[in-house]
DNA sequence: TTGTATGCGTTATCAA
DNA sequence: TTGATAACGCATACAA
């Protein structure tokens, strides 16, 4: 059906080498052939067949990225910046999802590695030895993960959770929780590390819940949690998880952020529009996708990491501390 | 690097061509050439090279989703609809934006379909002859659009958009603004018919403003029109218009449902998280994209079109008209 | 049931 | 500056 670099050279009157060089190599050829073979190229409809220049060249001109759900709105803006840096360098892309089934992961990422000249895996929860085998069939970059000897791209929630932290100690609160993501994500573990040593350094008490889905209906449940607990504020996740915390709250009607502060983390759904508007730290989702086709790029072998700093975004959820006593106690806690 | 059915044939002792049926068609080797051809693949970790078999059998194994913008949150679900699916049936998706460019749509959708089996095609702006050329090229199912002859998946705004209506009409209001969203876009064009016919049966006044883009900050902007109109109720495009909606007449001091009633489209958003929760026609966005793909994987010769019906979600947007005069008006108007 | 030979559309090497 | 030819990794028609 499609023309082919043959009919090409037919109708050009030239060898298909020439139809090859005017699109691969146009500088090997006189102004005059190159042009004659553009115009039959163009009356043909003709465009290379990039399944066949992949075979000869090694080359596929794909790249693949790999998530773990596309609905969870901090993803969309990632594969964005993603496609757009990859559509500038003239890359088509993979996508696929994991479904947060590892397993999966593994078998769609080897998949993947076959057709690609490289690959961005985000929030990946395969071992090191198998991103390794990966990352010896094509390029690999990780987004929000870390594994020895590979690139990646993070969100630096440091200065975030600082600020965030800081937020609460100025508003009077001496104590918060955090509700913790999945076990096995990377983000979780640093957001959580960072919390717990900004809480030392400004002399707050945290106590970990969870681990949680980032989800909505998470929140609703963690919340319960938070009330249990006696804690003035609380620190999500994600913002999912905060909006499901709001919306438990409200139902129990407990005033936010009267009673209880929340913050979430991402800004990335219209979170304003929460009731209460929602307090949060941004993430730089876009520049994440965005950063790691960079540098896959680039051969990805000069920066091992890159990071992209978020910031404390402060509306209405959050507020001055309150005494409360913990949910089911008949006597006040002691502070 | 990567190993090819070359080597697995030396391991096993056998042909290329046994190697290949081993994969392609096992039940044409006896038992025991098939095992052994497999544990040798196994050890070299080969898997068959999807390009190289793409080209002799002309099937890519991949399908491709062209949509405008993976931001909009109405398609992430779409998406995740179609890569299930796709996954299910063992292919490969690439996802391209256009980034509401149809100049760029058309290079973008070309491109794709030299790579692909089958191209789904969401909100396309191309003209009837470019859809037609590339359907030329490979299968094309359209999802919120339609073309002459070819299949599409769309949802049915029609029985939403009625109990919208009849919804308004119990409740008093004899005029509602609707916000148009892209001119070009055919769900829009479904959905304003649709409500201008109902609004008629009913005996209530529709007017139509805009165009908007789909976005939160059209809908600040299309707020302040609605209110220097009087319209007592609007319904949105989509689900980001009327959070802008929503936030504005919040601002301005107007009161939601007390002075004027707000209904979005699509509830994709957590949108019950606004201030107050949304009212809105719920759009079944993931069955779109499995439908789609399954369209593909059908041949796309049956059906020609199959769409999904949406529903009201009744939230705290929507309430008891009261007559309001337009702003910037010194009288009051007639009813 | 298995092997041999050919071609898919392209680029790269070498010669002209 | 251009052409002929050999790969690239695989599936299939045909032969055995």
């Amino acid at each position: 059906m499609a023309a082919t670099i043959i009919e090409v050279a037919k109708l050009a009157g030239v060898s298909p080498a020439t139809v090859s060089r005017a699109f691969g190599k146009p500088d090997l050829l006189s102004e005059r052939t190159r042009g004659a073979v553009l115009a039959a190229a163009e009356r043909l409809g003709y465009t290379p067949n990039r399944a066949a220049k992949g075979l000869v060249t090694g080359k596929t001109g794909n790249i693949g990225i790999l998530l773990p759900d596309i609905v969870n709105p901090f993803y969309p803006p990632v594969v964005k910046g993603a496609t757009d840096r990859a559509a500038a360098a003239d890359l088509s892309v993979f996508l696929a999802t994991t479904e947060l089934d590892p397993r999966r992961e593994l078998t769609v990422a080897r998949e993947m590695a076959k057709q690609v000249d490289g690959l961005v895996l985000c929030a990946t929860e395969l071992r090191d030895d198998e991103v390794a085998e990966l990352a010896a069939q094509c390029a690999v970059v990780l987004v929000n993960g870390e594994k020895p000897q590979l690139p990646s791209v993070v969100v630096d929630t440091g200065p975030g959770m600082l600020e965030a932290v800081e937020h609460l100690a100025e508003l009077g609160h001496s104590r918060f929780d955090y509700l913790s993501g999945p076990a096995t994500s990377w983000s979780n573990e640093r957001r959580m590390s960072f919390l717990r040593r900004q809480a030392d350094r400004l002399g707050l008490r945290v106590e970990v819940r969870g681990p949680f889905s980032p989800s909505y209906d998470a929140g609703t449940v963690a919340a319960d949690e938070v009330l249990a607990s006696g804690a003035s504020a609380v620190i999500a996740f994600d913002d999912q998880m905060a909006l499901g915390v709001l919306s438990r709250l409200h139902e129990l009607g407990i005033d936010v952020p009267g009673q209880v502060s929340v913050i979430g983390c991402d800004d990335v759904l219209p979170v304003g529009m929460a009731r209460p508007a929602l307090t949060t730290v941004k993430a730089p989702c876009a520049r994440l996708g965005r950063a790691a086709v960079e540098v896959l790029l680039g051969g990805a072998t000069e920066v091992r990491q890159q990071s992209y700093q978020g910031n404390l975004v402060i509306r209405d959820s959050t507020g001055p501390a309150v005494r409360r006593r913990p949910r089911g106690h008949a006597a006040p806690r002691p502070a």
